[in-house]
DNA sequence: CTTATTGTTTGACAACAATCCAACTATGCG
DNA sequence: CGCATAGTTGGATTGTTGTCAAACAATAAG
């Protein structure tokens, strides 16, 4: 199991933040991660309408803005929310936008 | 008085807001206008470090994607955050937007 | 009427971003 | 080992964006 490079929780910038889910490709990743939990790029990426590659590019924008945490089991990347970390440097921004976007909190 | 075209609250959309202010100098712009209310063009671009016609672009980003109102009176434009509209639309958001950037609410 | 003030528009330009395709890497399976 | 699966990377393309400068428009003031 490895774990790729992370911002730091504290290293965590809003506009960047703001920036990753102002893509609708990438934001409907992260509604499909707080509803789901949990799960590989190729689950996350299903029926998305983009190619693989560009989803695996939307990942690492995700990643690099600290929304998302990737680690990698065998074969298998595994994504999921930064849940905890984000309401630690932003309270309650995560869920304001979620449930904006129609995602229960 | 003039007013100048905004969308509807019903017709913001979640991820035009967030892309307007994912960009740093319409986040200060922003953020001036939540400390102090309604201003001027000018006022607001105040020592933004950009020129007055790329703060006129701001203005109008912001104004397109629902979070700001313009209206002219005489010589001066006034601007002003749409709180109500925005609350209304994506409750506790905007708050929630502020208060990452240490803005009080 | 002329001038100063306030802000927008247009053009140019460089940087960035979203996308697809093809090639590649890495891991597990038989 | 050889093959399939899961994802990434690099190149190419196309479009968007942030910026400045210069010209413009509209209004108020002298």
């Amino acid at each position: 199991m490895r774990l790729l490079p992370h911002p730091a929780t504290e290293d965590i910038q809003l506009t960047e933040v703001l920036r990753a889910l102002s893509d609708p490709v990438r934001m409907e990743i992260v509604i499909r991660l707080a509803l789901r939990g949990e799960m590989t790029c190729t689950t996350a990426g299903d029926d998305l309408g983009v190619h693989k590659s560009t989803a695996s590019h939307h990942y690492r924008a995700l990643r690099e803005a600290g929304v998302i945490m990737s680690k990698q089991e065998g074969r298998l990347k595994y994504i999921s929310l930064r849940r905890a970390d984000l309401d630690a440097r932003f309270p309650g921004l995560l869920d304001s936008i979620l449930s904006a976007a129609h995602v229960p909190v």
